[in-house]
DNA sequence: TGTACATCAGTGAACGCGCGTTCACTGATGTAC
DNA sequence: TGTACATCAGTGAACGCGCGTTCACTGATGTAC
């Protein structure tokens, strides 16, 4: 029963969304190529048809999220004032919403102390996944090429991740709602 | 060859000794029972003699892991005068050192987002570690009943987490050396 | 354009392997008299 | 205190299961004439 090109293509496409998805709700090395396979709505034994191995797929989902997570984001910010741009991102970002929904959330939050233990190709996917996110921040400043601006932006992007990370982490409820109206207040404040 | 209760109860703390490691080192879901064993030195039949299941070893690997290691931390603040506690609490968490040590380092940064996939016992055992991290944070401010000192110790708890975790994460050394260097200072200087 | 043939996307069974867990066994430790 | 017996910490083989990966097969798609 093969597939036409287009068709084929869009298959593959499908594989890497539904990886992507799955990656970030149950963590890399917990998802099963099987399962995986099952909620793309396919047979296990396709996979090898697209990728040369699991770890292929990691690094191809990781990039996909890296930066379509940070561009939805900006895109929401569009109509904002650019005054307000900033704080729109952050409290977006550092949000029960956010919180709430892993899989369609950003990868550093989900799955950042996985990636450490991942192929050198998702670990370089990571670097670029951070420094875009980094420069989305930086360009919401309002003078994004002062010396100190890098700096900041990188504060924020690691504690925006570690704040999401932490209120997923931990088990009381009202820690957590705390975790998130906290850091999101405190972040934009002292930054 | 029964073993006395005093070696039996060593033999299960070794064991819990081991697991805080090799978890922090490769993953809890990656790391198995068998390995694990034989990386405490024991054959993998005996586990069960002291564990009902992983899991119950998850919970009490990270248990003990959230408070010990704050803990040193603090224990190596103790000779540096007040007013430059935090100062060195914060340097000394947000270092290469620590980044490069993940095996004997804070479980938030090395195991942070795969919590939220773990037992209501291990995020339990993961609201008392950050609630520990955040009152050790809050005891060296100068003022640490004032109303916004605790907001302030969360935001950087969670920014020291994430900065360790995203330091790992890059691929890209020297992105990481200045994610490591950027952080710490930034997150002193603006909170 | 129509026909013949090669390609290959997707299927589903099977591979070896390591997982978490169970179990019969061993013999030193702990207990009871 | 000494002896007899029950307990149980640790061993190593085995359990079923799901993992990542391979493969023979299928038939629609793509290609060549």
């Amino acid at each position: 029963m093969r597939k036409s090109r287009e068709e084929s293509s869009k298959t593959r496409a499908h594989i890497v969304a539904t990886a992507a998805r799955e990656f970030r709700r149950n963590g890399i090395a917990a998802t099963g190529l099987n399962g995986l396979m099952s909620a793309a709505g396919l047979t296990h034994g396709g996979f090898y048809k697209h990728f040369s191995s699991k770890e292929q797929l990691v690094a191809e989902a990781c990039q996909s999220i890296m930066i379509s997570v940070i561009d939805a984001l900006t895109e929401r910010t569009r109509h904002e004032p650019p005054a307000e741009r900033l704080a729109f991102f952050v409290n977006s970002y550092v949000s029960k919403q956010h919180r709430d929904n892993a899989e369609a959330g950003c990868g550093f939050a989900s799955l950042g102390t996985e990636l450490s233990r991942c192929s050198s190709e998702t670990r370089d996917a990571t670097s670029v996944g951070y420094r875009h996110l980094v420069q989305t921040l930086a360009g919401f400043f309002p003078d994004p090429d002062a010396s100190d601006v890098l700096a900041k932006a990188q504060t924020l992007a690691v504690g925006m991740s570690g704040a999401i990370m932490l209120a997923r982490a931990v088990g009381d409820a009202e820690l957590s709602d705390q975790i998130i109206e906290n850091t999101a207040r405190t972040l934009l404040a002292a930054i």
